[in-house]
DNA sequence: ACTGAACATCGATCATTGTCAATATTCAAG
DNA sequence: CTTGAATATTGACAATGATCGATGTTCAGT
């Protein structure tokens, strides 16, 4: 898993226009393709929706690995996989690591998409 | 390829509350991570962009073969793809067959992602 | 009918990915 | 410094998916 080529989703939706103005170039299609890739898994989505919805929008892996009914290690990997996409950040306190959202990464996927 | 159980991306998000707002269940995520796949490739994502800056926001799969670069049975395939999620629309006439974006279909789940 | 053109489907191949078990790492407490 | 708890990483495996070549289908024109 490369992560050094990944451009996190405020750097993919910052300059361009919305998926239905003009024809996207090759990098512009990788890019979004990527980000929307991210999101596009079960597991990740409820992640992201029960992080969203914890108290102080931060919750850590032990609060997200029972609901998902998947192990721990598995867990570990998607929340990599949404950090290294820029949609969540990770702050570790103790042995505790604790994940939010970063603000407007998904808002900013959603104008990508939007026609108005 | 199961079409028969897809739900196309109006009815999923025809009822739900915002991804961000509470926590999804396993079927709705399941759902959306289908539509999302749907349009998660670089390949569909051009698809769709040079359907939408068609002239009458319409294209043929022969206007679509060249520009990406990939075979045309690929074409095919990820044209059914969109279709089977219910992004683009097929309309034969004589031996061509025409494919424009479903309105609002994008829109959709862009709305499903905005937290706002 | 026959031919050629446009598109769809099939079968196969190769890369990607979701998952787990096992192990490594980091840190707080005693 | 040793133990145990929380999390990350690794390696492996099965499933999915993107692509292609070959073939099937449908239709316009001759």
């Amino acid at each position: 898993m490369s992560t050094a080529t990944l451009l996190p989703v405020m750097d993919v939706t910052a300059c361009c226009a919305p998926l239905t103005r003009e024809p996207l170039t090759q990098p512009q299609a990788d890019d979004l393709a990527r980000s929307l890739k991210a999101i596009a898994d079960p597991a990740r989505l409820r992640l992201i929706s029960i992080i969203a919805a914890s108290d102080g929008q931060e919750a850590c892996v032990c609060d997200l690995t029972e609901p998902l009914n998947i192990g721990q290690p598995t867990v570990s990997h998607h929340l990599k996989v949404l950090t290294d996409a820029g949609f969540v950040s990770r702050s570790k306190r103790a042995t505790w690591a604790y994940y939010r959202l970063v603000p407007g990464s998904l808002d900013a996927v959603a104008r990508l998409l939007t026609s108005a």
